[in-house]
RNA sequence: GGGAGGAUAGGAAAGCUGGCCAACUCCGCCGGACUUAAGAUCCGGUCCUUAGUGGUUCAUGGGUUCGAAUCCCAUUCCUCCCA
């Protein structure tokens, strides 16, 4: 008999399986499940467990199900990311250093390698499938491949050349962060500081100043008939430049960010903000006004210069005050021109009066802002002589106004700043001219999108609105960048194509990725392809042969039944596959994807995963800590696959004293070889319906649900079981039976363990491509069940009175219903009106004979019938059961149980006065 | 700000096509049995009350209904996404 050693089950198990998961087309159906592949720039953390876990066990499922099952892996290492990081590691940036040193334990001499990124996601992708492996995944490696292999390129170059064919790739200006030090559009990854600024479209009203304009940049153009003043920083140096012919007044700042915005800059001369001050400019929608004072004002801000309108910014409102109780411009009014309910008759000084702020200092101003703001847009309206409009509506108008008429122009900044790229320089925003674009905004390719996704399996079906959503609201994407690694675009190969981009029908790429490297990428043309996935032959193509061998395997393996993802892939890349299948496999709808998965995010102790903040637990140090098996059922029993979920180290301890449980009582049973019992009957019948019962939780990915039913489900009816035997019997061969589906059952869950025990219960073959178990509706037995449902019912009443009353027994009493309250809880079960019941009971002449006996006895089966579940009183009324031989038969075990003799009696003539409220299904006890 | 999803016992979580639900189950905790002891295992308890009953609950506030955790509206908070 074996002992419970899980890193011997594993060492045993990983060497059966060796290639034993190696998927090839042949006679059964295929099941074809893939997943989101990793960007494998660090270590596995159990957030990943839960990811690639999940597709594991349902692969487990269909494979013992009998479907040929593929379950592939690859790895995408596209992007730019770990450029970052290779040059970090070779700044000897202490941060990343101690992260990839300490965390993910690489090893120095590793560590000195990755100042090249290849080599980080190179070294990180044989971790993954290390760890991968270890956590059991049945993963056909053979078809391992990475992003940037060079047959990968070429498939992903062909893959494009139906998207450019199509019409979908597009060539525009796009604003983006870029660092002027570096020359280059800066990453998240590649930030300091401001990864959450946004880039934000200002417009430039223009105000004339004698020859030269000087530009404000504001998000509230309809707000120009309220300008007032402007502000200009004394203390701040300002330039006179020709932009674009015209000759602009700004900050110096400005300047250089102008010139990145496609605009034409000469600076002339240097001017003092000082020599501003006072100054008068004018716009034809506000006439003449001055400048002012304000040290506020920020010359790294848009122009540098900034338009006052003091009824509707609290900021303009509070600056304004200050000046003019100091006695200066005191002519100037607040010129309120928009009607928001609720803020008064100037909504800025409405809501700094009620603030009670004083100053400008005061850090409840931005908050101040943001409520009129958002007040304003939603609410607010203009008045009758500017136009009546909402501002919402308005605030375009305008803006449209001045492009038009008054030489306003758009000038791009962030909301949030500073923003500082790796390198130390402040980030600003640049206008790409060669930018090019997915056009996922055409609606026809839109139209293909939606159509596809109504034909599709959604799990859990709530995605499929944020699906939809995301179809709707899909902009132009843009998809070429100029660092990182990846494949060159077709169309300007100095750049690459971006990460989200290239990866979105490589799981057809899967079914010839361990094959298609037997061919010199050089000869990979489109051609080639175009007979592998869509059939259009050629009489040039090389290499026929193994070409007819791919285009055999991908015809059997696609499409693909199922991907899995977590939920933040849906609203880019779960959604762009669909996009690009639809595209390349233009018009063969048996090609396209025919279901998703999407996944909640994973937890450590109750806060977010995070590398960065070192809130991570290795994937690794789980499996070696627990046990691959506790990592695989603790991760699919805490939470279905789209709930998020929490590790906790505390509790992943109990599940492995479960499996050990598990483990034990089947080797304590699995031999036993006596009679069958009566209750035999009864474990048989409940085994069916577990195995019923896990194999609808696995058809819906319900992993939680299926090892509710097949470990919590199966071993509460075995404990019972072995209960109602007693001391002289261990059971009987039938637990044979049970211990072989059980094992089955929980193999897709904890594969090691299963693996050892199928060895020593089977002998030959692997559990893993052993049979599923299928419920034999011969085998239940709905008498059995009633009959073990009523005893436990009663066992389990005699008890809650018995902790009451607090006496010792002398002897227990159960007194059965008679005959004529069975009667009526049959026609009280199937009245199809309830209320009608007891008139209906009356016609009867032997019940009226009993009078408020039998009406009462009605009253009380009506709210019994109501508390019992359906799977009792519907089999109950189809076929009752003999309550007396039931309790008979079972005298010896309640004596046992409750260790007094136990009496069982008709109720009717037994003389106890308890006895008569005894009902059907439910009998008086009465303690002695 | 926009879009999507969510809020049920100490924790996780089922129920959510309205009545059968003090609420499956798991973990934790408490008590008991077994054991020299510990662990493991088994049994019981874990809102209040109680001879197996009854009562109060399902983020908050309204509404629909004979009846709502379940449907509708508003509010608060949480998670994900917005190139």
């Amino acid at each position: 008999m074996g002992e419970f050693n899980l890193e011997k089950f594993e060492e045993e198990a990983h060497e059966r399986w060796l290639h034993a998961f190696e998927s090839d087309p042949g006679r059964l159906e295929k099941f074809y499940l893939n997943v989101a592949f990793p960007y494998p720039s660090g270590a596995m953390h159990v957030g990943h467990g839960r990811t690639y876990i999940v597709p594991d066990v349902i692969a487990r499922f269909w494979r013992m199900k009998g479907r040929q099952v593929l379950f592939p892996m690859a790895f995408h290492v596209t992007g730019a990311p770990v450029v970052g990081i290779s040059k970090r590691i070779a700044a000897k940036d202490e941060k990343t250093i101690r992260l990839y040193r300490d965390l993910y334990r690489v090893p120095q001499n590793v560590l000195d390698e990755f100042t090249d990124p290849l080599t980080i996601v190179k070294h990180f992708a044989a971790e993954y499938q290390r760890v991968m492996t270890t956590c059991g995944l049945s993963i056909d490696w053979r078809r391992r491949f990475i992003t940037v292999d060079p047959t990968y390129s070429k498939f992903i170059e062909w893959q494009w050349k139906h998207l450019y064919d199509a019409g979908h790739v597009i060539k525009g200006a796009h604003p983006v962060r870029y660092c002027t030090v570096d020359d280059n559009p800066v990453g998240d990854h590649d930030l300091l500081e401001g990864d959450k600024a946004e880039v934000i479209k200002f417009t430039l009203v223009m105000f004339r100043y004698g020859d030269a304009f000087i530009p404000c940049a504001t998000l509230r153009p309809e707000t120009i008939h309220g300008v007032t003043n402007l502000w200009a920083n004394p203390d701040v140096t300002y330039v006179k430049a020709t932009v674009d012919g015209k000759a602009w007044i700004v900050s110096k700042e400005a300047a250089d960010k102008l010139s990145l915005q496609e605009h034409n800059v000469e600076i002339i001369e240097e001017i003092q903000g000082s020599e501003l001050v006072d100054k008068k400019v004018s716009h034809p929608l506000c006439g003449e006004i001055t400048i002012l004072p304000a040290v506020f004002v920020d010359p790294d801000m848009a122009t540098g210069m900034v338009m006052s309108v003091p009824a509707h910014a609290p900021f303009d409102y509070i600056a304004l005050r200050d000046l003019q109780q100091q006695g200066k411009y005191t002519d100037i009014k607040p010129v309120p021109l928009i009607k928001v309910e609720g803020f008064g008759e100037i909504p800025a000084q409405h809501v700094v009066e009620k603030s009670g702020v004083k100053s400008q200092e005061d850090s409840r101003m931005d908050a101040l802002t943001q409520e009129l703001y958002s007040a304003e847009f939603s609410k607010g309206k203009l008045f009758e002589k500017f136009g009546g409009k909402p501002v919402r509506v308005a605030r375009d108008d305008f803006a449209a106004l001045m492009t038009e008429k008054y030489d306003s122009v758009v000038m791009y900044e962030f909301d949030v700043r500073p923003v500082v790229c790796r390198c130390g320089n402040k980030v600003k925003v640049k206008i790409l001219h060669d930018q090019w674009f997915l056009k996922y905004s055409d609606p026809e390719w839109k139209q293909q999108v939606s159509d596809h996704l109504k034909d599709m399996d959604l799990v859990p079906p709530e995605v499929r609105l944020e699906f939809d959503r995301t179809v709707d609201w899909l902009k132009d994407w843009a998809c070429t960048r100029r660092v990182g690694l990846g494949t060159r675009f077709p169309w300007d190969t100095t750049q690459l194509i971006e990460p989200l981009s290239d990866s979105t029908v490589y799981m057809a790429y899967y079914t010839i990725a361990h094959k298609i490297h037997e061919i010199d990428s050089k000869l990979l043309t489109p051609e080639v392809f175009d007979y592998i996935f869509l059939g259009k032959e050629n009489k040039e193509l090389p290499e026929k042969k193994k070409l007819e061998a791919m285009r055999k395997e991908f015809l059997y393996w696609y499409p693909y039944d199922f991907r899995f993802s977590a939920k933040d892939l849906i609203s880019n890349h779960l959604t762009f596959q669909i996009f690009h299948h639809a595209t390349v496999f233009d018009g063969q709808k048996d090609k396209m994807p025919k279901g998703m998965v999407v996944f909640g995010m994973g937890l450590l102790n109750g806060a977010k995963m995070s590398s960065s903040k070192g809130n991570v637990f290795l994937l690794e140090d789980a499996v070696t800590e627990f046990g691959a098996d506790t990592v695989r059922m603790f991760l699919m029993g805490s939470a279905e696959p789209w709930q998020d979920f929490d590790w906790r180290n505390e509790l992943v301890l109990s599940t492995r004293k479960q499996i050990e449980r598990f483990y034990n009582t089947v080797q304590e049973i699995k031999d036993i070889n006596g009679e069958p019992h009566d209750i035999d009957r009864w474990l048989m019948s409940r085994l069916q319906y577990h195995i019923t019962r896990t194999t609808d939780a696995l058809d819906n990915f319900q992993t939680r649900q299926a090892l509710q039913e097949a470990y919590f489900g199966i071993e509460t009816d075995l404990k019972w079981y072995r209960r109602r035997l007693g001391k002289d019997s261990d059971g009987s061969r039938e637990l044979h039976t049970l211990c072989s589906v059980w094992t089955r059952l929980l193999s897709p869950f904890i594969p090691f363990t299963t693996e050892n025990l199928w060895k020593e219960m089977a002998g030959e073959g692997l559990v893993s491509f052993a049979p599923w178990p299928v419920a034999d509706p011969k085998l239940v037995n709905e008498k059995a069940e009633l009959a073990e449902e009523l005893l436990a019912r009663t066992v389990e009443d005699v008890e809650s009175i018995r902790k009451l009353i607090q006496i010792t027994p002398k002897a227990i009493t159960i007194a059965l219903a008679p005959e004529w309250k069975h009667e009526i809880f049959r026609m009280t079960a199937t009245a199809s009106d309830k209320n009608m019941v007891v008139k209906e009971i009356m016609k009867d002449e032997s019940m009226r004979k009993r009078g408020k006996e039998a009406t009462d006895a009605a009253k009380q089966i009506t709210t019994l019938i109501h508390r019992l579940p359906p799977y009792v009183v519907e089999p109950l009324v189809r076929e009752p059961i003999n309550e007396q031989a039931v309790f008979d038969a079972a005298k010896g075990f309640l004596e046992q149980e409750f260790g007094v003799p136990v009496h069982i009696v008709e109720a009717e003539g037994s003389g106890h006065v308890k006895a008569l409220t005894a009902l059907p299904f439910k009998p008086s006890i009465i303690i002695e």
